[in-house]
RNA sequence: GGGCCGUUAGCUCAGUCUGGCAGAGCAGCGGACUUUUAAUCCGCGUGUCCAGGGUUCGAAUCCCUGACGGCCCA
């Protein structure tokens, strides 16, 4: 569609040409500005701008930004520029100048301007550059979206997040908030003793959780490679290595449905300690939620969807099991097998297939039942051992693994374990994995990763591990109620955008 | 994978039920204006009504298929 794109932008395209034939660059390679907006005003407001004396002798600042309002008067123009900090308005007066004022005629919304000058107030009370020389730093080819109502259209706020970010203001306090919340977390390990590392994404083995992974190719190799689907059996080799503090922040990717709290590929923190077990690991995850909240919010009570979250600790620890038979009445203990924990889901018109396992059916009980009344932070305790094939078995217990996975808002936020370090039984752990996955073919298993088994015969002291969904840590931070909302440029559906597309690399 | 809803100007949206000249605000274009700030005042409507097919004298509107998005369910 060129003609419409140049329609749509033709008086932009005839005012770069009559800038260029005024000499004026508009991609000029630098502007070397003296404050931030933010800073220039503070300066202003502290009252060290030299306020005497005409624009020849006061304090000069040089801003820049992008034009988000133009207020013309005839020989004077307001600008609103805007740089990452705040807005500063712009007087632009012809007298004042002279030539320089030809460029005012060619500016448009969303152009980027750098402007020289000395602050003062305007009599409605807002502090202003009087600009005695303006710099065009970017010639906007599109028009901005609009001012007033801002972008609504999702679709666009996600494919074109910069769109998003210039029309609307509440976007980036998210984001700054979800660089505050990984660089808390990551100093709240590393004051801890804790070393980073970063393990491989390409893997032979697409194993450490339930989830079926993307497909890659290595050409030089000639082998399937696959996305890493968690951190979680690299980090172990590294504590059976002598790592004993050991944690990774890293992007993991599973080849799953996107819903309002999937996206294949998201942001996940594991972290192993070793000769710690999950009651150690608990007490750190509260530690570590109420601390990064305190920093990011400087507060523990968080406001998520209608709701007062407080994060502080301790949290409420409840069993599984106890969670499961309040929220629904059903005693899972007394339906040992998939047949008849089905057939009692169903009696209670929970929707359960027959060909469901015991631990996926347990897994739906959890998530349609238990977890929506989880708002309060709570640990849920102690896994049957279907659902959990890294975990280690309580000692009293054999079909119960010593595991919890932490919840807030109604979302599942951190799942940890004391690890499984008996080789044996981690070998027959994945052996079951490998047959339920041959029993029930629509559902996803762990899977056999020999390497790991290796490293566990050397011995793996006891070990603490953890795993915290860093995405929906934000979102219940932030008070969002989508992951898309969190992540910048969210998974869509492709579209055609009426390019050549590259050629497809040979399979 | 299934159901429901949506897609109209650069942006935000009316118009669709009940078929009859394609609309508004902002943005834009031309003009006036040297302290405005959603500037104001005067003039101008810029369009592949998501795409393709069908019904009809006539389709943005009704029907079918598809794409993309949203919500709900799986």
């Amino acid at each position: 569609m060129p003609e419409r794109g140049q329609q749509l932008t033709q008086s932009r395209q005839q005012k770069l040409l009559r800038l260029r034939e005024q000499h004026i660059d508009p991609y000029p390679p630098r502007f070397p500005r003296t404050h931030t907006n933010q800073e220039a005003v503070a300066y202003f407001q502290r009252g060290q701008a030299g306020r005497t004396g005409d624009y020849r002798t006061r304090k000069r600042f040089a801003v820049a930004g992008r034009i988000t309002g133009v207020r013309p008067h005839g020989k004077a123009t307001f600008l609103d520029l805007r740089d990452g900090t705040q807005k500063l308005q712009v007087h632009l007066r012809r007298d004042i100048l002279k030539k320089g004022y030809d460029l005012v005629d060619n500016l448009d919304l969303g152009d980027l301007l750098g402007a020289r000058g000395i602050l003062f107030r305007t009599r409605a009370g807002e502090v202003t550059i009087q600009a005695t020389e303006v710099t065009l730093l970017a010639k906007a080819m599109r028009p901005p979206p609009e001012k007033w109502h801002g972008l609504k259209d999702v679709e666009i706020r996600y494919r074109q997040r910069y769109l998003d970010l210039m029309a609307n203001q509440d976007i980036l306090p998210i984001f700054q908030a979800r660089s505050r919340t990984i660089t808390e977390m990551r100093s709240f390990l590393i004051n801890r003793g804790y070393i980073e590392v970063d393990t491989p994404v390409l893997v032979p083995v697409a194993a450490g959780a339930m989830a079926r992974p993307f497909v890659t190719h290595h050409h030089a190799l000639n082998r399937t490679l696959y996305l890493r689907i968690a951190t979680e059996l690299y980090l172990k080799r590294l504590i059976v290595g002598g790592m004993d503090r050991v944690f990774e922040i890293g992007r993991v990717f599973r080849n799953e449905g996107i819903d309002m709290d999937h996206n294949p590929e998201f942001t996940l923190l594991e972290s192993y300690e070793a000769y710690a077990d999950y009651n150690d690991v608990m007490e750190m995850v509260e530690q570590m939620v109420a601390t990064v909240a305190q920093a990011v919010l400087g507060g523990t009570v968080v406001a998520h969807q209608g709701n007062e979250i407080d994060l502080s600790p301790p949290w409420q620890r409840v069993s599984l099991y106890e969670a499961i038979r309040k929220h629904t009445g059903i005693d899972i203990e007394s339906y040992p097998d998939a047949e008849s924990l089905g057939a009692e889901m169903r009696k209670r018109g929970v929707e359960a297939s027959d060909r469901m396992s015991r631990g996926r059916l347990l897994d739906k009980l959890l998530g349609s039942a238990v977890e929506p009344h989880l708002v309060q932070p709570t640990f849920l305790m102690d896994y049957p051992v279907e659902m959990s094939p890294l975990a280690k078995a309580k000692p009293d217990n054999p079909h119960y693994v010593e595991r919890f996975e932490a919840f807030a808002g109604g979302m599942e936020i951190a799942n940890a374990f004391t690890e499984l370090n008996d080789p044996a039984v981690q070998r027959q752990r994945f052996q079951e994995q490998e047959a339920l996955r041959a029993q029930y073919g629509g559902e996803d298993f762990d899977r056999l990763d020999e390497d790991y088994l290796t490293a566990l015969e050397y011995g793996m002291p006891p070990t603490g591990g953890l795993g915290i969904g860093i995405d929906r840590l934000v979102m219940l931070l932030t008070g969002q109620r989508t992951i898309r909302d969190v992540v910048l440029f969210p998974q869509l559906r492709s579209r055609d955008t009426g390019q050549a597309l590259p050629p497809e690399p040979d399979a």
